[in-house]
DNA sequence: CTCTCTTATACTCATCTTGAGCATTTCTGA
DNA sequence: TCAGAAATGCTCAAGATGAGTATAAGAGAG
């Protein structure tokens, strides 16, 4: 076995701990950042620390640091990613290693003022092209130019129609559908082609010289907009099938509400009755009995999430046409 | 921000890569694993190593560590979760935390003999409860009277209901259904349950005095058990919606070799020609033209994986009712 | 007090998709 | 030449979905 001893080669590693803490209000996905940190700039951070070795597990030291850095304790805690590229994460002056550990957090609590330095802000704002809520959002055309000009700056032939085939499927070109859960591919496309102010700050190689002003959309610290993808595009494609967007509503809520939640998150409108079809025949909701004036038009009634739900079936999924014994 | 200096409370960390290598052969699925390593006794381990210096990135290490120990050189390569419990795997001596980062691999190769000092496993013999393709595992019944004591073992109430719910949803039992998917809750409650060898070594608080070779199947070194019942939860979800069975296919099957693997991984049975719909209607193959005799039976049609396939259609997965623009 | 706007709810309907089988076809081996 | 084992083709009844149409019932404007 080619195993060398340990610590000839090994370097130091500190991890970081780093969290997107999502919640939804006034309609909007909203992230909890600290404005900007000491010595990182006016860059806008995510919720983080390093693990330190009172903290038992991984998820106790993301939630102590939280906990301290916002007041906030948390409570749907999900562990995304980890990210480690050399170039990617380094430490000002390169010393150490930088591994970081992405975790998604969702909470109710994004109708509150953020608490401490921090601030809720809403997620679109660092991925605008993600909002298709209006229908197509704007950036994209800026974008798609970049894009097709990164194509055509390939010689024509395999790699040339290999950069067409990655971005038609990522930002739904050239009658490819737009998925909503691509986010990260597409983040990091445009990071790669160098259309995103992180990438000019690491010098990717061939980055487009463009003017900073024209980068696509607000930048963050470090790989924290890496992160923030790679959360949205978890959340996007979990909320299709486990219950999570209740962690992010009220104890009770109209169908509306509901439905604004998912729209919010999805970044996509949907067709209210059938919305509701789905959420009632799924067995995910039931009535308080209540009902609730003021939604601008008939009253709704009120309705709160139904724990026992997930129990009952075997949460739905993609199922593979299973047969008894054959 | 209640930061403190770097260092102060840091601790010395490793950083493991491990590598889950999957492959199918003679309708088994298997894994690569060191049958046994010096110093950590007679345990089975999973090929890995430590992050080094030299690593550009986690995965660039991962692939030189299995490459190092096998020879053999990884195609699909997937990152799947980082596991860093203090008590769950510490170093010999505790002096240093170990972080391991663990991956899922995929090969056609395990159809030849395993390279170096690597064995091909079958994976069921660490988990024999999760094939279920003839029909309930026998194992099952042992587990479940062990399941139902610890239930029984808490004062009525609401911890007893909480694990007799958990118990019920992981093993699917008083009328739930059984989830292939949920490989990693249920080795999760078996070692807290102290039902598996590893959380005897682990000294788990309360752990059942059962004879040694009474605790479920075959363990392996350290928390790999753990990482490979990861491995085979996200293996067995994403085989649902992406057509990742292929990469452990060889150029060109049938329907039914086809099917043998996929049900071999999730560890059931399926409708043979609803399976042959459901393939062919996703457009995922074509047919070469060739014909394969030999079959036991009628000749079958020769198949290949359609490339394209992924990129006409946005990849199934669970849809919202989406709306145009209301 | 009535009309208009807006949202909430009920239903309908044509398609698709699924789960289960039955019926044929075509090799291999006895 | 026949039985057995697959491979393929089709059918059918339920359900799930996508798109609407039709009402019902507050809030405000006038």
């Amino acid at each position: 076995m080619k195993r060398p001893p340990p610590s000839a080669l090994e370097q130091a590693v500190v991890v970081d701990l780093t969290a997107v803490i999502v919640g939804v209000s006034d309609d909007q996905p909203k992230v909890l950042v600290l404005p900007r940190r000491g010595g990182t700039g006016p860059l806008e951070a995510l919720p983080s620390g390093p693990l330190q070795l009172r903290h038992r597990t991984l998820e106790a030291g993301l939630r102590a640091w939280v906990e301290a850095q916002t007041g906030a304790s948390l409570g749907y805690v999900e562990q995304l990613y980890t990210f480690g590229d050399q170039d990617r994460a380094a430490e000002p002056g390169g010393a150490r290693r930088v591994l970081s550990i992405g975790y998604l957090a969702l909470t109710r609590a994004a109708a509150s003022p953020a608490p401490g330095e921090t601030e809720w802000r809403d997620w679109y704002r660092y991925f605008p092209w993600e909002d298709w809520r209006q229908g197509r959002p704007a950036v994209l055309g800026r974008l798609e130019r970049g894009l097709r000009r990164w194509v055509t700056a390939a010689r024509a032939g395999a790699e040339r129609g290999a950069r067409s085939e990655r971005v038609r499927l990522a930002f739904g070109l050239d009658g490819a559908a737009w998925s909503d859960e691509r986010v990260l591919d597409r983040y990091e496309l445009l990071y790669e082609i160098g259309l995103v102010a992180e990438a000019m700050r690491q010098g990717v190689a061939g980055a487009l010289a463009v003017d900073r002003t024209k980068l696509a959309a607000q930048p963050m610290a470090a790989d924290h907009r890496r992160i923030l993808a790679t959360a949205i595009a978890r959340l996007r494609s979990k909320i299709k099938y486990r219950p999570v967007v209740f962690e992010l509503m009220a104890p009770t809520f109209t169908f509306l509400q509901l439905q604004r939640a998912v729209e919010t998150l999805a970044g996509v409108r949907l067709h209210k009755q059938n919305f509701r079809r789905l959420v009632s025949q799924r067995g995910l909701v039931e009535e308080t009995g209540s009902i609730v004036t003021g939604t601008g038009g008939r009253p709704a009634r009120e309705l709160r999430y139904r724990q026992e739900a997930i129990l009952e079936r075997p949460a739905p999924g993609v199922r593979l046409p299973a047969v008894r014994g054959e």
